[in-house]
RNA sequence: GCGGGCGUGGUGGAAUUGGUAGACACACAGGACUUAAAAUCCUGAGGAGGUAUCUCCGUGCGGGUUCGAUUCCCGCCGCCCGCACCA
């Protein structure tokens, strides 16, 4: 290339070949073609206004992943879109007068184009948001499908409650007490809700995750740990004397191995006994009411003590005769797992054990350590909760704890106590069903209509959907819907008589539990087209951020279930493949006075080695801080818009994928970006160099050069790497794989224009294209301009990847080292499976190996074939 | 408290099933080019000692298994994450 500028200028480049990609449709998928599937998603933004690097680590993530995929033959599918329901639109609202819709649908056409500059290979053509009338229309369709199959339930309950929002949270959304988004301290309300029956598919949910073979193991234990299941005994307890208002109390444990340890029955406040018991005791009525004004958040329960308010009420203890048991309501019993009541064995749980400590209950043990003496075994402040076995305890004796349990289990179901078995097995989940109902405007309308006569109408079919009003006001607090007096009151769909509209809006993970299905057939005028969706799913590979590990991920894998229960579709897993990206950090800064410091307001110099920081312009001098995750809090962020200007899109997604692994957090760094910079411009200087030497006469045909082959053997053998890298999705170590190609082509290109032979020409095209290649789905602009130089007129993206031809990956000798004891002491160079004697011969016959055996004979000498020789002296 | 993960040069990090620790990069130092700088290119480098060949020590700490341990086992120390009155 005569005319080729001296540096790659990514400004001019960049747009351009996104042009050109929007132009040709490149990457527009279609549901009908031959190739295999392959379906490729990030989570989907919050449109906030402006991307962050933590998008631009996902997405290049995801590129990488689709723009391989793609090259490997697979008709790839790669959609975006915006999760565009929720309460930010509704603060903007209030604080600039602005309607949700609009300040949304700015924010979308504000990051589309910053997402476009990034050039993605994203099918645009399938975007949508969650907001769309389109979209939410289906969502409406298949809540009233769940409803119809029984997956939809209204229960009064006890609701996290976000004072600020105004707003009902799940127990997902509430994290150390307070409400995920607004960070409030939750507050407990009585309130009837719409429920999604999750719980309904905890077995199920739970038995999957262990086929989730390509998720994380990390995400698969806090599901499962989320789930909770625990197996155990329900046991009925006789109440002892007359006047009790029930005859059995039935209480839940997972231990009833240590029943004959049992010093005290403890029920919830809520228990619908204890509310019995304290109509007529005065003082219970007063501590239940006080145990309500407690709260549930984790402070007030890591502070509170365990009480509890002493009954009249004892019961028999199930198996010895003539014992009794206290019945106490206590404040840590939870209405709402197991059956609200327990049996407190203070020698094995701790929880019991305080309570006994402080109420002067028994301590009995019950479960002997493996080393301890029966007669001197005693408890004193800890609980003993390890394994061991069963003494004190009549017929158990001498059973380790699963065998106890289960003779406990066995004996218990045969007795019949009040006309009933007095256990029964019980597996409990602590996962609870999903309350979706939010009194916010902004979320899709829950399609219901109530009406004093017919009850709960869901609203017809041919009237969905149900659109939210424009005209709403956002000046006072609570749900502007409940306000507007047009959309709230409509006749009933059954009866004609006056009615009322389901003002609640669904929660917004609703919205984003099933818009991977929708990507399929984001037109479609149902939900889904099954047998599309059915093509595409599940997500092959899903990569997104580890805070949605739980909620999600865990609402999503319902959805699928649901979805298929409800025909439309038949795929119950969503994501076969999960990857958890790290987060984005940067070093913080602050002055003298301890506030923050945005980099940009910085310089930098290296003192004795030492970096310092001190502010532009005045020259004060900055402490240069830990490494954090970005925030606008402590100014530690760094634009992505900046960075593409600055340095264009490539070297930006190029910096995201090298060093650090993926799922570990990445530290931005300017010398890091720089790096990438220059590796940029260095490919670009490569291509050229190497176009002019392709160009040159060959003086020969072939070469006796051993430089040729090895650089075809190490072209080859990197291809093996960065094909096994890339599908592991270990882009840093494909990265370090790339640097060392481009190394070896520059050490190549001398010897080629040296001494240019047909051989050592074409080793090089093989090698250089190889390289364009390699750094396409990390760099595509970048390398299409490469490709067109090196005389290609289709583009790089569109041409196959390159395989390794095995005959370049066997080696004929092989390097093997040489150990004494275990400490390498030289190298020996063998042909490739020389036999075992032969490479011993050669390792004894090393000058430092004899030296260091001092003529003794070798007591053993151990051969890996083609890896390591170790002589035992 | 319960559960899980991590700990390797100045830095980010490599290292198949236990088999040559430190690939690759960043930063650094020296050199070349330049009036000079930037850019670029070349060279060096885990630590200690030695002119060099070389020797010793080295993957958080202490043990163990093994011909051989960053990798496996036991016990500590430090950091990070998740769950948290779930009976």
């Amino acid at each position: 290339m005569a005319n080729a500028p001296e540096r790659y200028n990514p400004r001019e480049q960049e747009p351009f070949w996104q042009k050109v990609w929007a132009e040709k449709k490149t990457f527009e998928t279609s549901n009908d073609d031959s190739r295999p599937p392959y379906y490729v998603l990030e989570m989907f933004p919050y449109p906030s206004g402006r991307i962050h690097m933590g998008h631009v680590r996902n997405y290049t993530m995801g590129d990488v992943v689709a723009r391989f995929q793609r090259a490997k033959g697979r008709n790839v599918l790669h959609p975006m879109g915006w999760d565009a329901f929720g309460m930010p639109a509704e603060n903007a609202a209030m604080a600039n007068k602005v309607h949700p819709r609009e300040w949304t649908y700015e924010n979308i056409a504000a990051m589309r184009k910053q997402l476009q500059s990034m050039g993605f290979s994203l099918d645009w053509s399938r975007e949508f948001a969650t907001c769309d009338e389109e979209y939410y229309h289906q969502q409406q369709n298949l809540f009233l499908d769940m409803l119809d199959a029984g997956l939809v339930t209204r229960k009064t309950s006890k609701v996290n409650w976000d004072p600020v929002d105004h707003t009902v949270l799940a127990n997902e959304q509430v994290i150390d007490g307070r409400g995920w988004r607004s960070g409030a301290l939750v507050e407990q309300r009585e309130l009837t809700q719409w429920f999604f029956k999750i719980s309904d598919f905890a077995e199920d949910l739970l038995d999957a995750i262990d086929r989730l073979d390509n998720w994380p193991d990390k995400v698969r234990l806090m599901q499962r740990n989320w789930i909770g299941r625990s197996d155990g005994l329900r046991i009925l307890f006789e109440i002892a004397g007359e006047g009790a208002p029930e005859k059995t109390i039935e209480i839940f444990t997972t231990r009833p191995d240590t029943l004959f340890g049992a010093s005290f029955v403890a029920l919830s406040p809520d228990h619908p006994l204890a509310a019995e018991l304290a109509r007529g005791d005065a003082e219970l009525a007063e501590f239940i009411a006080e145990c309500h004004r407690m709260g549930t958040s984790a402070e007030a329960i890591e502070t509170a003590e365990k009480r509890g308010y002493r009954t009249a009420l004892k019961v028999r203890h199930p198996l010895i005769e003539g014992a009794t048991l206290p019945v106490y309501v206590a404040n840590f019993v939870l209405m709402d797992y197991g059956t609200g009541a327990i049996f407190g064995c203070p020698a094995h749980d701790q929880r019991d054990l305080d309570f006994a400590r402080k109420y002067d209950l028994p301590v009995i043990p019950v479960v002997l350590p493996a080393d301890a003496d029966p007669k001197v075994f005693a408890i004193d402040a800890e609980a003993y909760t390890g394994a061991g076995m069963a003494f004190n305890s009549g017929f158990l004796d001498g059973m380790e704890i699963d065998a106890a349990k289960e003779a406990m289990a066995a004996y218990l179901e045969q007795r019949i106590v009040d006309g009933h078995p007095q256990a029964s097995r019980q597996v409990n989940y602590r996962l609870r069903d999903w309350g979706i109902s939010r009194q916010r405007y902004w979320g899709c309308p829950i399609p219901v209509i109530h009406c004093d006569t017919c009850g709960i109408v869901p609203v017809p079919r041919d009237q969905l959907p149900v659109r939210l009003p424009e005209d709403v006001e956002f000046d006072t607090p609570g749900n502007p819907l409940d306000r507007h007096q047009g959309f709230k009151h409509v006749p009933c769909p059954t009866c004609g008589s006056a009615a009322r509209r389901e003002t609640d809006t669904m929660d917004t993970f609703v919205d984003s539990s099933w818009y991977f299905v929708r990507f399929t057939a984001p037109r479609a005028e149902t939900p889904t087209i099954p047998e599309v969706a059915d093509r595409w799913l599940p997500v092959d590979q899903y990569i997104g951020g580890v805070e949605h590990a739980i909620l999600h991920l865990l609402y999503s894998r319902f959805f699928a279930r649901a979805m298929s229960r409800t025909g439309h579709m038949h795929v119950d897993e969503p994501f076969k493949g999960l990857f958890t990206q790290g987060m984005v950090t940067h070093e913080t800064y602050r002055d003298a006075s301890g506030d923050w410091v945005a980099p940009t307001d910085i310089e930098f110099d290296t003192i004795d080695g030492h970096r310092v920081a001190r502010a532009l312009g005045s020259g004060d001098p900055i402490e240069i801080g830990s490494v954090e995750k970005m925030s606008k809090s402590k100014r530690n962020v760094v634009d992505p818009d900046d960075m593409i200007a600055t340095y264009g899109a490539d070297t930006a997604r190029w910096f995201m994928l090298s060093d650090s692994p993926p799922e570990r957090d990445v530290q931005w760094t300017e010398s890091g970006i720089e790096g990438a910079w220059r590796f940029v411009q260095r490919i670009y200087k490569l291509v050229g160099e190497a176009t002019s030497v392709l160009a040159s006469d060959p003086v020969m045909l072939e070469t006796d050069d051993s430089r040729t082959v090895d650089m075809l053997r190490a072209a080859h053998r990197i291809t093996a790497h960065i094909d096994a890298d890339l599908a592991g999705l270990r882009f840093n170590r494909a990265v370090a794989q790339i640097y060392e190609l481009a190394n070896a082509i520059q050490k190549f290109i001398p010897v080629v224009a040296a001494a240019p032979s047909l051989d050592s020409i074409n080793a090089l095209r093989s090698a250089i294209e190889r390289l364009i290649q390699f750094i396409a789905p990390m760099m595509p602009h970048l390398a299409e301009t490469c490709w067109k130089q090196l005389g290609h007129t289709t583009m790089a993206c569109d041409t196959p990847w390159p395989e390794a031809d095995p005959a370049y990956l066997a080696e004929d000798v092989v390097v093997l080292a040489v150990q004494v004891n275990g400490k390498r002491r030289g190298e020996i160079e063998m042909p490739k499976d020389a036999p075992s004697d032969q490479v011993e011969t050669a390792a004894l016959s090393l000058e430092a190996v004899a030296r260091i055996l001092d003529g003794k004979a070798p007591r053993k000498v151990i051969v890996v074939p083609n890896r390591i020789v170790n002589v035992v002296g």
